[in-house]
DNA sequence: TAATTAACTTGTAATGATTCCAAATTAGAA
DNA sequence: TTCTAATTTGGAATCATTACAAGTTAATTA
């Protein structure tokens, strides 16, 4: 995808939620959209800081718990103290590792269906009116397990 | 299950994870194994106040951490910006109501089965070497959908 | 296009959950 | 019973996040 198709793709997001576009909504969008790093308010900010000198955090904030309010990203925890944002374009999970905090994005083919199903049993177990989910599986990422020489059972 | 077996099995599970029994981690367990009510920090203080009046939360902190180590307990954020802590007897999951914040504990039959396959996928697509997963379904609580007037559809 | 205003951004202060630390205490081994 | 490393305590420190007031701006309306 190229750089332009981001910005204009994610400028149509925002007119589809009735968000008002402001350059930091768009730009902190865009940078979502096109990052898979999971990035901390921290992190975003300095990764704009050429961009949009002058945000503050409270800005970041303020954008990212809209984004997350309607549904265009959602927050993790890797254990380190502070909150990581994803953009959720498609359907997926996360797996995290508990040595390092890496978070990766994943996702199979059938995973929606798994999805909606372990909805519909919640609600019916639960009474719920579910609205959605967050599944995390951890465990030690691939460079953990050679970093503390722990070989992986076949 | 009576009071006093609740002390003799959360005695013997501090042993056999050889964790040095004193009073504060001995009571704590069993209170979280007894309760269902998802308790932060505080909930615990106020709730043991008689039995621990000088218990600092420095040490509810200390012992938390340790039970999550040890995977006795999980943490659970529901949104009210503090951790709460379940009991981690039997495997389970969450639903976790986006209006009021309550958290039921869910599971049905073949729950356990799920979660191995989604473990298995997982390590298979991202390489990680897992140890365990949680699980969040979030909606509307029974409560909250009368409270807000809206009919779940069948 | 210009005027209007509610919504947004900014910067700083406040909050509050959690951790850190040094001193006192204690569980469990010898 | 003695000994010591682990634990608890209480208060201070940290740090992520929110609150707030003032300035700015997107987008509606005429």
């Amino acid at each position: 995808m190229t750089n332009s198709s981001v910005m204009e793709d994610t400028l149509k997001l925002l007119k589809d939620h009735k968000l008002r576009v402001t350059p930091q909504r768009h730009i902190i969008l865009a940078y979502l959209a096109s990052h898979h790093n999971h990035p901390t308010v921290e992190t975003i900010r300095d990764a704009l800081s050429k961009e949009l000198p002058n945000m503050g955090s409270s800005t970041i904030y303020n954008t990212l718990n809209t984004f997350v309010d309607h549904r265009l990203v959602v927050e993790l925890q890797n254990g380190d103290g502070s909150t990581h944002y994803d953009y959720f374009g498609t359907p997926h999970y996360h797996a995290i590792c508990t040595n390092c905090g890496k978070i990766v994005d994943v996702t199979y083919p059938g995973f929606d269906k798994d999805e909606k199903t372990l909805e519909e049993k919640t609600a019916e177990i639960s009474g719920y009116m579910i609205s959605g989910n967050h599944m995390e599986v951890y465990g030690l990422c691939p460079e953990c397990q050679v970093k503390l020489g722990i070989t992986q059972k076949k």
